[in-house]
Formats: structure tokens, C-alpha cells, sequence
DNA sequence: TACTTTTGCTAACAGTGTTAGGGAGATAAA
DNA sequence: TTTATCTCCCTAACACTGTTAGCAAAAGTA
């Protein structure tokens, strides 16, 4: 009776399938370029099958979304676990998170909706919580060794956040009109001040 | 001879029906539900008109985020202006870009790209030129007041836009999923903390 | 073999940006 | 005044988009 499995393991096939095609096609000409007939096509299916796999487009974007959040995610944690000393751990996040961002772009628009209709959907995924809770861990930490009982370390969060998602998202939407060098010197300024600011 | 004149007139006329229909439109749904149709729909033209008026949708939606650069850049100057102490300046600016950020977040959506396609354009834009300029004034005056030398000022100035276009886009794409008063406390933070590495 | 279920197709609906081509009216020249 | 030109603006189409209804063929079950 191996019959049901074999078709739920063909089934899995042909939807990964789908995110394959979905994810070439985003690589080669961006997300706008990504259609469910060219998926259709590049999995030799007609278009209603995208459908049995997926509700909606938004669906398959949703799922590099949340491939992006669990991959910045571990990266993070990697990151932070290299070092003991909270400062550097930041300091580790922060190029952890950059780097991400820069060999990650395609996922990264999707995570945050740069320069793309969509993925308000994303802003309220679990995975977000987490990342949340592994860089307050470090904040919290150089408040105690500080002995700064004044430090709010959701609000430094945020800071955090802010800095590193703007630095990226400019970077993105502006193709690079700023050059990467620049950008880099920038990141380094902002998140020693920031470290500055915590002590 | 005034034919010519009032035919000009008229041109004219339309091109701002145009406008008002797609703003009126952006407002009511978002930038997602302007189309093309629905503008002629409103100005009770055929779809064509539209194109002698407009190259293309593009250059409709560029025309507010030129708007938008203008407004930012005069009310940016404007809280520079109402201070001589440089820190005084940089915090009042700061504020002036929250404000005009909360108040006009559909022009922001499209002079950033934020939550949409297109616009990689805008970002190219010569408005962008001043804005760096009215703010990298003050953050030189602040350099030379405090003697600091080993200041980049160019490079302080994408530090402060980066935290300040990261803070917004997060609140623009997330729907006020972080409640406003801690987005405010996070924009003064980071603010006073920009301005303290300046000292 | 007959029945049921699953699978995957064609074709359509309603929308998008964009453009080719032509008809009607206004202006200019005869 | 008639004829020619030119400007304005419309209909209709093209090539796409996401999504779904309905049906035919294949696969599995009795």
C-alpha cells in the first residue's frame, strides 16, 4: 500500500518543483519577473496545478520569506555564540546581519517588501521574534556589564533594527548608486557608536 | 491669437486632473490600486489621453516623488533654519523627517520604493542631491564647533539617513505592528546618540 | 469489468500597461 | 464657401497578469 505514499512524495516533488522555478526565475530578472504561467511553464505543468500546491502567489513568496528569516536566523545566533564579550557579539550580528543582506537580496526583499508590492503578510512571522530575542540577549548583557540600569533594550533593539535595515534597503532600491565601500565604512560607524552609546 | 493659448491651457488642465485622480485614488486604496483605467475612468477620458500627457505610469508616480522631495527638502531646511547651535539643528531636522514621513507616507512609499514596485528611479532623482547637502551642513558646522577633524561628514550623513529610513520603512511596511510612541523613543534615542559621537 | 477517485488539462474571467489606426470636428488655405 | 490639413480623442486590440470553473482522461478499487 505504498501507493498513497508514492503520491505525496510526487506531490512534494512537483512543489518543490515550483519554489525551484519560482526562485530561478526571481534570480535571474527579480521577483516582478516571477509569474505563475512561467512557473507553469518551467515545470512542464499547466497553470491550474500551481494551485493544488499553493493558494495564491502570495503563498509561494511567503515560503523564501520564511526560508530568509530562518537562515538570518541561524547566522545570527552563529555569529553571536563566536564571542563572549557582548560588545563583541554585536559587533559580530551586525556584519552577520549585513552580510546576509548582501549575499541574500533576493530574500531579503521578500522578508521586508523592498521595492515590491506584497509581504505586509511577512512582517508578522514568528520567525521575526526570534531574531528579536537573540540581539536583546546581547543588549541586555552589555547593560549588566555596563551596570547601566537605564538601558531599555527592546528600544536599543530597535535602534539596531533601524540602522541596519535602512543602511540595506537603501543599498537596495538605490542599485548601488552609493558604493559599496561606503556603505560598509558606514555600517562600521553607526554600530561602533551604537556599542559607544551602551557602555 | 489666443487659441494656441488656451488649447496649452487645457492641456494643462487635464495633466492635473490626472494627477489629482491618481492621487485621490493612491489615498483612497494605495499605490497598488492606481491603474491606468481607473484614472481615465475619473477624468472621464479614454485611456489614450492619458499618454499624451504621461510617457508612461511610471512618470505619474515619479511626478509625487518629485512632489515629495521638494516638500521634504523645504521643510527640512526650515527646521535647520530655526536654530544656529548645529546639534539643535541636526535633532530639529530629524523630527522634520519623522513628521513629514508620518504625514505624507504615500509620497514616502514612492520616493523609497517601500511596499511597491518600480521607483528605482526616484532614487536618482537631483532633489536627493539637497537633501544630503542641507544635512551634511550641519553636520560639518558640528564637526568644526567641536573641533573634531576625524570626521566624514558625507559618511555621517548616510548614518543618519540609514536610521532614519530604516525606522520608517519598518513602521510603513509593518502596518503599525510596533506601537508609534515606542517608534518616536527609538527616533530620539538613535538621534541622541548620533549627535553625542558628533560631541 | 464497472465504479470511484484523483489528476491535470482547456478555456475562460477580470484585470493590468500600452499602442495602432481611424473618425469627427476645428482650424487654415483656396 | 469649399477644400484640405491637422489636432483631438476614441474604439479596439495586443500581450500580459492572477485565479477558477468545468471537464476529460487516467489511475486505483470493488
Amino acid at each position: 500500500m505504498g501507493i498513497i505514499e508514492r503520491r505525496l512524495r510526487q506531490k512534494e516533488e512537483v512543489k518543490m518543483d515550483i519554489l525551484k522555478a519560482a526562485w530561478e526565475l526571481a534570480k535571474k530578472d527579480g521577483w516582478q519577473a516571477v509569474s505563475i504561467r512561467k512557473i507553469a511553464d518551467a515545470i512542464e505543468y499547466s497553470v491550474p496545478v500551481i494551485y493544488d500546491h499553493f493558494e495564491n502567489k502570495e503563498a509561494i513568496l511567503l515560503e523564501f520569506a520564511k526560508l530568509g528569516f530562518e537562515k538570518l536566523n541561524k547566522q545570527m545566533e552563529m555569529a553571536r555564540n563566536q564571542y563572549e564579550d557582548p560588545a563583541d557579539q554585536i559587533k559580530a550580528m551586525a556584519d552577520a546581519y549585513w552580510e546576509f543582506a548582501l549575499n541574500n537580496t533576493e530574500k531579503y526583499q521578500l522578508m521586508y517588501g523592498i521595492g515590491m508590492a506584497c509581504c505586509d503578510v511577512s512582517m508578522a512571522l514568528p520567525e521575526q521574534q526570534k531574531l528579536m530575542d537573540t540581539v536583546t540577549s546581547a543588549i541586555e548583557a552589555m547593560a549588566i556589564k555596563s551596570k547601566r540600569t537605564d538601558i531599555n533594550a527592546c528600544l536599543k533593539y530597535h535602534t539596531f533594527w533601524s540602522v541596519m535595515h535602512g543602511l540595506i534597503s537603501i543599498k537596495i532600491v538605490g542599485n548601488s548608486a552609493v558604493d559599496a565601500q561606503l556603505n560598509k565604512m558606514v555600517l562600521d560607524d553607526a554600530i561602533a557608536g551604537f556599542i559607544k552609546n551602551l557602555r
